[in-house]
DNA sequence: ATGACTGTACCATCCGGTCGGTTAAGTTCA
DNA sequence: TGAACTTAACCGACCGGATGGTACAGTCAT
């Protein structure tokens, strides 16, 4: 089984047109996200993309879909019995996605603009995360000023908002460390 | 000087734009805020919209500083001498903007989905508003923690994120307005 | 050959922006 | 006074470009 210069097999012309969705965002802006220049972008047509998604909804959802699941991927590689699990799991992906052009928010962002019902996964997938959350903790309203504070820091990158600097912020990140672990004593 | 069918003096008309604008924004989502769709809901015709304001960019640009003079003068209102009292006053927006169809987030939403640069006045507020707080306190890391969550709150709203339900939600406003209150004793 | 996949030409719609009216009020001046 | 003119505010037809989506012919590995 060689290489095939064509007919990309299963989901791997997709998974480049996802990606190719996330460079655009991520340069251009969520308002730029266009089928033409995605397809431009992953290094074919027009037609090619619309084989793989049949709408541009239909991509859009593709991509939330994926940075869902990547993301979910990414809690199951924390240790199992840690407390406060779900909570960690969503300051060490912010952390972990430093710098990388490859960020949960601007799919959100474009898929919010151009139609809000695309979020829909997003708040499911959310509304287990809460739920996790404050069963993994008997301070509920620190728990979720925590959770709050990740999601802050999440837009603040996205719109690129000011942040006091990059010294301040790695502080930060260590102070919501600490809150978190301080979550964790109060449980027991 | 009797009253003028016609000619609504001054800005009334102006603003009554930026009002629709937000309108749409609110109801129809970022995305669905065309020059049209804003006339249309402001009572007037596309080439009445673009009288008032020349371009798309000069609307946004227009309802974003409307956004930022109003949230400015609210935090004049706030005692002078008050510690943290740029974070109070950011909390307090807040609140007081609970279940009205009218906050600065669409706006940024609206604005960021279709340039980015739009934002370059926001992004200037909010710079003199994080030296400000940073400088209200001395424990610089729980204060933008503090900033941090306000702003997933802010975020939380405008994308109708789960958000826990509103008993939650009061104990977290709450547990803020204390968190702010020992960023004061510690600076004392 | 066939079926998975690609590329292109094309269409319809939408949207921002232009432009030549139009209406009503105010101003000038004989 | 009142006719001529100016100005402010607004209207709506239209244009050009972008964009989502369709149709269809072609290509390539098997």
């Amino acid at each position: 089984m060689h290489e095939r210069p064509h007919s990309e097999v299963g989901g791997n012309a997709s998974r480049r047109i996802l990606e190719a969705a996330r460079t655009v965002a991520m340069r251009e802006g969520a308002g730029k996200v266009t089928i033409e220049s995605v397809a431009r972008e992953a290094g074919l047509s027009k037609g090619g993309v619309l084989y793989n998604y049949p709408s541009k909804k239909a991509l859009l959802a593709g991509l939330l879909d994926q940075m869902l699941t990547a993301h979910r991927e990414l809690f199951e590689r924390l240790p199992e019995n840690q407390s406060s699990r779900t909570l960690r799991g969503h300051l060490e992906t912010i952390v972990q996605t430093e710098g990388v052009d490859d960020d949960l928010s601007m799919a959100i962002l474009a898929a919010a603009a151009s139609d809000p019902q695309l979020l829909d996964p997003l708040r499911k997938e959310l509304t287990g995360d809460i739920e996790r959350i404050l069963s993994e903790t008997q301070d509920a309203p620190a728990a979720m000023i925590a959770a709050l504070a990740i999601q802050g820091l999440r837009f603040q990158r996205l719109l690129k908002l000011p942040d006091g600097g990059a010294d301040l912020k790695r502080r930060v990140v260590e102070r919501l460390r600490t809150m978190i672990d301080e979550l964790e004593e109060k449980t027991h």
